[in-house]
DNA sequence: CGCAACGGCAACCATACGGTTGCTGTTTCC
DNA sequence: GGAAACAGCAACCGTATGGTTGCCGTTGCG
């Protein structure tokens, strides 16, 4: 396991954003900088290990990736599943946007 | 437990969408159309009690509402989490392109 | 060279999660 | 009135999840 990458299933990456640390971490790298475990982990009350779990996490539904570069791996911020899971969302809101003129419509019709 | 109620805080939502079933019954929900949870389980091959349970999780986050009609309890498609979670997802977005032009900022400058 | 920083791996633990079965309580409708 | 449809409740089960601790391998650096 651990491998995936690249999850284009909807519920794999929206279930890796569904947990606070997980959010608090993407959300610090969604500013564009790697980073490495241990700076992560420098400012939570978590452990480096809890913190690396929710790492592979984010990695296996695509959210991250990771570089080793000498003795620190730094993980960085990937945009595309966020599109993605964006995109789910906006079909379904026109679905239900729909749906509400319809009825907007046979009611004054 | 069971109740919470629209949950404004954008992890339980995600957690609540992080799941394939729980996605395909909200999905269905959108079209505007308020179903019993019979009818929701007829097409499934999950038992009446499992979809009860994935209701009652997409319920907490605000995702659906019940009424009791009878003796058959009808769910409803609730848009405003899914805004949220989209508004969320537009934050990251941001301040990922926010931080990509500054980049680009600095190496063309 | 040798210690300190950075991490990977594995074991372990408690609790949450997804699902099932079985039973009971209301509506509905013939 | 009574069978059938709809649903709530509770117990139970296996596995995943979130977290910990302990130990070992590399890499960096004074």
């Amino acid at each position: 396991m651990t491998e995936a990458v690249a999850a284009a299933n909807p519920a794999a990456v929206f279930a890796a954003l569904g947990d606070p640390t997980r959010l608090s971490l993407l959300s610090r790298l969604s500013d564009g900088h790697a980073r490495s475990i241990a700076a992560l982990s420098a400012d939570t009350t978590l452990t480096r290990q809890a913190v690396t779990k929710h790492l592979h996490v984010l990695q296996d539904a695509g959210l991250v990736a990771s570089v080793r570069v000498g003795r620190e791996s730094r993980f960085a911020f990937r945009p595309e599943p966020v599109a993605a899971a964006r995109g789910y969302l906006d079909t379904v809101s026109a679905q239900w946007d729909d749906a509400l003129s319809r009825l907007r419509a046979f009611v004054e019709g």
